[in-house]
This record gives C-alpha cells, structure tokens and sequence, in this order.
DNA sequence: CGTTTCCTTGAGTTATCTCAACCCAGGTGG
DNA sequence: CCACCTGGGTTGAGATAACTCAAGGAAACG
C-alpha cells in the first residue's frame, strides 16, 4: 500500500498570514474558538505544508505509517476500512474544519478518500507538539474537537448497531445538514449540494445502496427529502428528525449550547 | 435524569504522592507513558477528587451537563446510549487507565454504567486546562489516547457494520483480550475473567443474545473460546483471530509498534 | 432444596440482501 | 441535432441472516 501524495511545500512562513488567502478561512472556524489572534498568527505561521487532492484520491491508505496531522480546509472526504473481501465500511465524512490523522499509536487503520476536490493542510507530529506546548489552548481546543468526533461516531454507531434501514439513512442526512448548516449555511432553503453517491449511504450505514434507495424512495413519497443526484432538499425537517428518532429541538438547544461551550473558559 | 453520584473528596493533596496507594497505580500504566517523574507528582497532586461506584451504578447519564474528565482506575464499565423505545447500543467497553467524559461539547450523548465496582478519579475541566497549561505533554498523551479511542470505535463501527455474527463475535473476544493483555496479562493460558453478560455482548455488536449464544456455542463446537459464566478461555487464539476477519501477525506487530509509538519523540 | 437469573435451543417470522432487469440523465460523437 | 453509451438510480422477486417468541436447562444463591 503506498503513500497516496506528495506533498506541496509552499514558500517559507509569512508572518503577514493576518491577510490571509481564501483557503485559510476555514481554519478559525471550527479551530479557532478560544483562541487569541496572536495564537492564531503563530498556528498559521506553523501551516508551511498544505496539500491539495482531486476528486477519489486517497491522502493516506489503511496501514500506512501516517506520522502527520491533517485540517480539511475545502471539500469533502470520508474515511473508510476495507475488509479482505472487500467489504467497506464508510467511518465518517470530513467536512472542512474536520482535524483527522492525530497522533493515535501504530499504523493507520483506516483510508481517506476525497469526494470533492480538497485542500488539506498538513502539521508534522513534532510542529503540532511545539504548538501545544506554546499554546496550551490549542491542545484543549483539539481535545475537544476529538471528544466531539467522538460523540459523533458514537451517534453513528448506534445508528448501525440498532436503528432500522430508514431510521439510519434519515439520521444521516440529519446529522450532514446540521454540521453543513454550521459551515457553509444551509443553501436557500432547505437544498444543500451532497457530493455523494448511494453506495457512500450505504457503506456509511451498513446497508446496500438498495435499500438506501428504498427508503430515500419512501421518504420522497412521504414528502419528507428529495436526494437527486448531488442535491438533497429538505422538505420537512421536522419529519425528517422525527423518522430519525430524534428529538429535534433537544438537538437544537444542544447545538446552540454547543456554539457557548466552544468559548473557552479560560 | 439525575446525576449518578456524589463526589467523595480527599484530604488536601499530598506532596508525598510518590508513595502511591494501590488503586493510584493505574494512571502511570496506561496514561504516563512519556511523562517524566515530576509531571507525575504534578498530575497527581492535582487528584484530589475521585469516586467510587457499586457493580450496576451509573457515573452519568445521557443528557447530563457533564463537565470532569475521568479516569477509571479500577473495574470494568461501560458506555451506551439508549433510544426511546429501549434499543439500546453498548459504545464501549472501559477497563482501568481509559479517560472519558472529555470536555467534548454540549450535554453528555451516552451513559456510564460499571460492571463491577470501580474507582474514578475525577478532574475538573479547569484544573486539566491547568494541567495541560503546565505539562505539554500531557495534553499530547491524552490526544494520543482519544486517538486511540476513536480507533476502537471505528474498529467497533466496521464490526457491526460489516461483519456477520460469528466474526462480530470473535472480533470483540479478540479485542478484550487484546486489551486486558495490555493492562492485566492474561491470567493462566488463555483464560480471563469477562464481567459481561450475553446480552451486554449483544448490545455491543447490534445482536439479540440469541444470536450471539448460537454463535458461541457454534465457536465452542469448533474449540475456539469457551465462555461460561463471566470466564473467557482461549483454546485457538489463531483460529479466533480467523474468525474475526484479523491477521494476527499484523495485529501483533501493530501492538507492539504501538508500544514503541508511546513513548514521545521530545 | 427451591427460586431466581441467565444461558441454550428450536421453530417460525421478517428486515435486509442478492441478483437481475430496467430506467433515466448527461455526455459524446457522428 | 439526434442516437448511442455510460454510470448511476430504481424496482421487483426470491433468498437468508438475524430476530422473535417460547420452552427448557443449568448454575448460583439464599
């Protein structure tokens, strides 16, 4: 299994990041809170590799030796393991903000792939040490993002393990529009761009893409969504939290709650 | 929903924590590898607080405002989350030296329940900020640790995902064992004490209890595991490992890369 | 030694899978 | 500009892994 990339070193660190590109903006929105501007100079001024992947190319593969940090500044990927038989389970999808390949023990166990075009800056294990320790707010900021990841595939394991083929599909789709309407806002109402085909669902899901297109099919007939193509529409967000047994306004209260728990204490 | 327990609180920390009393002893195996003496009289000053639960006690509860970050130091225990209508789904399993409840956001997603009576230590969110603040590499090993973590659980996520009930199954036996091997070896050849119940098992892996019967039963047929009661023996590590859909020798060298992976590189 | 709790096994049911055909939209080339 | 082709999506019918319900059985406990 090779490594997927290599990596495109850009000139040595500006300190003039305050003027930043257009890629770099994606980095205070989920990173940053809690963080100070002067911190904010210095993690950019740490950002001398980057890296960009077309769509359906691999950043690392299951068993590398992945020795790196990566942030999705643009686009979006998912993460997956393969089974010898080929079998694939989709672990999540990465949205920009989304920090992955932290510093776990041992090889890789799993692949990223990218569904768009992405953009991905790239910390070495060491320069992220340094960081730290200069900025102790960034490793409580990153402890917190993995918590939150960790909620996440929770939630997703639940799905898999005990909710039924249209519980999953529609708690999926619930779970991609909450975190896009974090990022980009939900496109004019209720239609988002969703650059994934039926057999990501359905790996996600631990389903077949039958079956996701069944219960897509009912929940069309029902009015709930309409997914054609890469363009989901919401047609009834309350039916849609309600098919995937979640009570949405308990969801809100903590999402927005949420947004007050990122401001540090400190 | 009630929070689970009182705190019990300890008399003011001691300097003269190098003479660490028994249950004290699991923080340095599994969450001091690369802490240097000092940082371990630090972290352990900062103790003061710890609690303890009978088997069947929960920590905290699904929708908690949870805001201490836990150690377990002794016992076995367990997370899940349970729907409106009582399915409920096991995330993980925790043995001594697992950190939770991290300062993730929003109110808590899941549960704590023991299995057998446990020993917490209990760090509020401010005094790990201080604690990270004045030993980097803390911060650094606990995101190792959540790294970790979030490895198991998407290793759990492709099981029920993806396996069938045998390989579920023997997948979880092999990742206890696995575990256990790490913290307490493997009592006498290949047998080890499981303070689960088959429908805990179940849970785990999105099965009824049936099915995981049938598929123990059908592997003490084949004189791979035996389970009886809350004792595992391990007849054919091999054959389990089949089972389970894992190279053990890759799963070997990963653990035992991953022991070298622990110690820093600073 | 009875009671309780959990494990085991069987038989019928069902959600999801498998296999296969068909459809539709977009792109390409004549 | 239209015919064809291709890569998904859709729908149906039969197969199957796992579920449900139900009846024992064994071990643990008082």
């Amino acid at each position: 299994m090779p490594t997927a990339v290599s990596l495109t070193k850009t000139q040595d660190a500006d300190p003039r990041f305050d003027i930043m590109p257009a890629t770099f903006q994606a980095l205070p929105t989920l990173l940053a809170l809690g963080l100070t501007p002067q911190d904010m100079l210095r993690i950019n001024a740490a950002r001398s590799t980057f890296c960009t992947l077309e769509a359906g190319e691999s950043l690392y593969y299951q068993g590398d030796d992945c020795r790196n940090i990566y942030l999705l500044l643009d686009g979006w990927a998912f993460r997956h393991q393969i089974l010898e038989d080929g079998r694939r389970q989709i672990l999540d999808f990465a949205v920009p903000g989304v920090v992955f390949g932290l510093p776990g023990s041992g090889t890789m166990s799993h692949s990223l792939e990218t569904l768009t075009s992405c953009t991905f800056t790239v910390f070495t294990r060491e320069r992220l040490f340094d960081l730290m320790r200069d900025i102790p707010t960034l490793g409580f900021r990153l402890l917190e993002i993995m918590a939150d990841a960790e909620a996440r595939a929770f939630e997703h394991l639940t799905s898999v393990g005990r909710r039924t083929a249209k519980e999953r599909v529609a708690h999926l789709l619930l779970e991609l529009v909450m975190r896009a309407h974090g990022q980009t806002p939900v496109l004019r109402q209720g239609t988002m761009v969703l650059p994934l085909m039926l057999p990501h669902i359905a790996d996600a899901l631990g389903l077949t893409s039958e079956t996701v297109c069944r219960a897509l099919s009912l929940m069309r007939k029902e009015r709930i969504v309409i997914l054609r193509g890469q363009k989901l529409e919401i047609l009834d967000l309350k039916r849609l939290a309600a098919a995937a047994g979640v009570d949405l306004s308990t969801e809100l209260d903590q999402a927005t709650g949420r947004r007050g728990d990122l401001r540090l204490a400190s």
